[in-house]
DNA sequence: AAGCAGGTTAAGTTATCATTAACTCTATGT
DNA sequence: ACATAGAGTTAATGATAACTTAACCTGCTT
């Protein structure tokens, strides 16, 4: 089965759902997390960092829409994918719960293969470093074996440095701010000077030896050949 | 009122329906265009190259699956926002629809609050580093890669002219006062001499090549071809 | 011709990045 | 637990590109 090494919390108080979403999300390769109320949401959350939570709205402890306000206002999940899932379907509380920054609101009951497209779809917007071998022109970016190769010559970088190259040539060109560049290499909630950026930079010039990233002054940087 | 910058289009072949959406979304501040059936959707897309694209399933010419299909084949509408409007709720519809592509799928009758909801929580996952890419005849303005094409010709511009020239870009022919100028590139608190708007513009004239920005005496400057 | 608005140029100023080296942290093996 | 090596971070310094300013020029308007 294909593992997809995207990490599912989802919180219910019916353990009867909890059970069927749980085994059809697995099924279609994510890792699944399981919670029975908004506490326990909260809790889960901190402890596993999940890609996507998925919250019922009402349970009991917390509320779905309380558990996302309070996650949304961690710098740790400001950027984590949520939906709603709810009996409610009035359109107040629909609107409600997608201003309070979720990203989807799904009207129980659920059909898990609806549950899963929509998950998909989301999935599909946020590009995150999922595992894919990058090829651009003679420069190969292996993310199994943090390996790059720059015309068949093995060139081995260290974590951060390699991360951080991946990340630019996901999409060769386009600019990567400073900031969106801390979010996804270093996380967050993590605080690292700005010249930290500048020296990795340097390192991955030095070792690939070939002009790959480009400096936008005053912006951020970007993979260019 | 505030203007977001951000272009929708929506098919649909009931008038009404086109009628209250669109005015709904104007009041949001997006701008929209409007196609009455599929054809004239792939047409209009086409010729606006809008954000987000709301297609009714149900339509004359093209269903609105065939036009996502073709759209999606196409890398200029790779990236772009699509939603479906249906009366179709059967899971079978919702699940192939999102596999086609699109980033959601909303049942009819569809509440005009409730479709801006979900265009809001679409957008708030792809903000970009400024905006979207710019157009107009031979010449390109992408903000995603700090670049500006004149007939193919890659041109680094640096990020105070880059930001003048995509100002005055996103309205051509609109003037915007020295004023707004300021505030928009600079910020309202900065305060700079007069004559450095006119050395960036000069930069940027002498940088393209191509007489695009014209000057109004005593009122402030224009994008114009 | 005077006055104004903007163009042009070059020189001055600042901000940002590159580079280096020193320091801290972490993991690994003994 | 200790030593060690490598990774990661920071701070200091230097280089340079970006930005701003000032002085002067041109052309138009009244």
């Amino acid at each position: 089965m294909e593992t997809k090494n995207r990490k599912v919390l989802i919180a219910d108080d019916e353990p009867d759902i909890l059970e069927i979403l749980k085994y059809n999300l697995s099924n279609e390769g994510y890792q699944v997390v399981t919670a029975k109320d908004g506490d326990d949401a909260l809790e889960k959350a901190r402890l596993t960092q999940p890609d996507l939570i998925v919250l019922d709205v009402m349970m009991p402890k917390k509320t779905g829409v309380e558990v996302c306000q309070l996650l949304r206002a961690q710098p740790a999940f400001k950027e984590t994918l949520i939906i709603f899932l709810t009996a409610l379907n009035d359109e107040g509380t629909q609107v409600k719960g997608l201003e309070t920054g979720a990203d989807d609101y799904i009207s129980k009951p659920v059909s898990p293969r609806v549950l899963l497209s929509r998950i998909n779809a989301l999935f599909r917007r946020v590009k995150k470093p999922d595992g894919r071998i990058l090829k651009i022109e003679n420069i190969t970016i292996d993310p199994e074996r943090y390996i790059v190769k720059v015309d068949d010559n093995d060139i081995t970088l260290a974590k951060k440095e390699f991360e951080l190259i991946y990340l630019l040539a996901i999409k060769p060109g386009r600019v990567f701010l400073r900031n969106e560049i801390l979010n996804q290499v270093w996380g967050n909630d993590v605080i690292v000077g700005d010249r930290t950026i500048d020296v990795h930079i340097r390192k991955i010039r030095q070792k690939l030896g070939v002009d790959c990233i480009t400096t936008v002054k005053g912006v951020g940087y970007k993979f260019e050949l």
